[in-house]
DNA sequence: CATGAATGAGCATTCATTCAT
DNA sequence: CATGAATGAATGCTCATTCAT
């Protein structure tokens, strides 16, 4: 009845659907212009649709770009967790998640930028405050990130810092290069990202003695965890 | 004839003027509300001035907003280099400049946010990429902290890894960790703020014969064998 | 070729039919909302059918509401006109004229309330400036009450006003209460009906010594002179 | 401080000012083509000024409407109470504020058509019902012709009508005539005034002995009420 | 015939910029 | 120099109307 959609059906991603085109558009153009940036308008023109057709599937500006990251995000998460192996050691998990924000950066710029846009807009920081996120199916718990954290650290693996502390630790560096890549100031191949990724986990790994064994690499992997 | 200007008179610091007024109403602004959010009269009824005065003292609102980049950068880098000696080793050096980014960050939130408004929006982007920014009187090299890192790497201290990576490394958590302390998220105090850096420092330091065993190979990553 | 009919054909009183459907969505809705306050939309949800097919019945909106005028204000006048005899009494061809606009208001306030905004409206005015109204297969003479203000002033039963006058002094009295009554700020029992009612003919009534003899009037509602 | 002002300043009536141009243009339009019917860009155009201009005396198209609606619905209640002697009959005092009426109406058809409008939209009729009136610096208290009425009737000089009839028998007469009369179908010359006026007076007045006296006429004065 | 998705002109409102004072 | 009233282009949004299905 009501073409007004929060929940994300199959054909949203109709590639050639009205619905989509104008989510691709608003994407596109305010990861680059930011939100009061874009005016509908020109979501319009570049959707190639008409003014008033936006609002046939969203309530308005606000709703439209709510929606779009509600299911921008949903995706990422989905494809942070492709693959994901909960009983992997707490590094390779970290590097699993950290691995996988480059990827979906790399492969996709506006998206990534979109929500980097939304993150830091008003309304960005109150969904960080309240922890609004969406569920995307999942039981609506942390972010994995912070769950391998927390039980690095429950292991002595990980640094004793406050959590937020090793959110930027990770999420911080990886961003900035992300933002680097797509502004066209750095070619991030492989062996660039999985140096950064051994180089944030240097950052955030707790040195023990066992750690400090001879041999014993930043990036091999240590047993600490099942002694 | 036009009393507009680009160079940074020495009457922009006079904290009574209006120029400075309204710079200041500006970064106070735009720093909460971003470019958009923040209309011409907004800043003047802050300022305590008349919309029209503003046009006085610039041309329009882009270089309002441009010509207080370039100040509050300036002031920046300025900040940073305070009691900054390039004799120091690489470390101390490394830790002044994030320590005064810290310090910056949380003494001078408004400007902080503006910067990174800024440096967020297609403006800061282009800027970046043509290397635009004031030279405020230095020599317009490159920041002290790409010299820092260079140097670092000549005396295989730091890692061998792309510069623009060591900036993300460094700038990446720093920044996130402010916008977070500035949003009330976290307290940001001095431990915090020197086991973070303690950290990015371990995320970038070359370990070598000195500070370590011989064949540790910072840069590879590869390890998912498990013995 | 053209399924616009400006002639009302029978079918139009088919309850069942989608034009009807159209024609008292569109009184109802017009008669709350006003003419710019009922969107095409909202009347096609109200009736049940698509939007598109208003277009099937009538050209434009303006056409919608002009027509509709016409087909409920013949039905007014045809009720007026119901076991009217015109032999009566100048004064109880008046009572019944009169307590038929009451009776109508009452019994059909959406009607009601139309006729008035249409008759409010610029398009109103021009109408009754240029005498334009509905044949309604009558014989285009003027409305019965005017006849019977003519008739009694020939007589000297009725005062030897203005024609507008005449009307103002039963017509205004009337639509008042009954917009009153539809607002729901006065309770139009028959009681109230009838002494209004003789209150408008003692304001037309011409006095003669005839008119003063006690218990002339056939309905008298009259007792208010207390002998 | 704020150029919003519910507050009727007397440099309101200053003909030249902007301020009162976009009153009286509000006033004639939308009396002839009412609220939803009557674009701002139309009141701008109309009062020669720019569209954002009306912005800057009135917030929002509401607030003009209401503004205006309080200013004019003040200064025609001054108008009655011009002259006004609560000391006189009961019928000279309904004779005057009739009168004014009828006065006011040919001689501002704007503002009497603008309070019509406004009276039979959504917002007059909610109006009407909470008794919300401008007190124009008076008490507040009910419209005068209200207590005229409510004294006639203990005086046994007015019948006992419900207070609502007794206003649609003058105020519903007097209105339909100013409005024939505005839309030039009838030309009101002080007789059709005075004959309507007292025809308007044999409608509510009680009928007593003393009234039926030959030789009473409408328009002179009677003294039923001090016998 | 009937539909409702699509359209774009039109609306209320905001705001960067100008200019008379 | 400084002001802020005035402007009109631009924005978010609505809605009468069309037309492919």
């Amino acid at each position: 009845m009501n073409v007004h959609s929060t929940e994300i059906s199959s054909t949203q991603t109709d590639p050639g659907s009205k619905r989509e085109l104008i989510i691709q558009a608003t994407i596109r153009l305010i990861s680059e212009y930011g939100f009061h940036g874009t005016p509908i308008s020109m979501i319009a023109q570049e959707a190639g649709v008409g003014a008033g057709t936006i609002y046939r599937y969203f309530k308005d500006k606000d709703t439209l770009v709510l929606e779009i990251f509600k299911q921008v995000h949903c995706v990422f998460k989905k494809t942070l967790l492709h693959e994901y192996d909960a009983n992997q050691t707490i590094r390779d998990r970290f590097l699993h998640l950290c691995r996988g924000i480059f990827q979906y950066g790399v492969q996709n710029p506006y998206e990534f930028k979109f929500i980097e846009q939304f993150y830091n807009s008003p309304y960005g920081t109150s969904l960080r405050r309240e922890k609004f996120f969406c569920n995307c199916g999942d039981t609506g718990q942390d972010l994995p990130l912070e769950q391998v954290f927390a039980a690095g650290q429950a292991q002595q693996v990980i640094k004793d810092l406050p959590l937020a502390a090793l959110i930027a630790l990770t999420i911080g560096p990886i961003v900035f290069l992300v933002k680097d890549s797509i502004a066209g100031l750095i070619q991030l191949d492989q062996t660039t990202i999985n140096s950064t990724l051994a180089a944030c986990w240097e950052a955030i790994q707790q040195e023990t003695d066992t750690n400090r064994q001879p041999g014993s690499t930043p990036s091999s992997p240590s047993t600490e965890e099942k002694p």
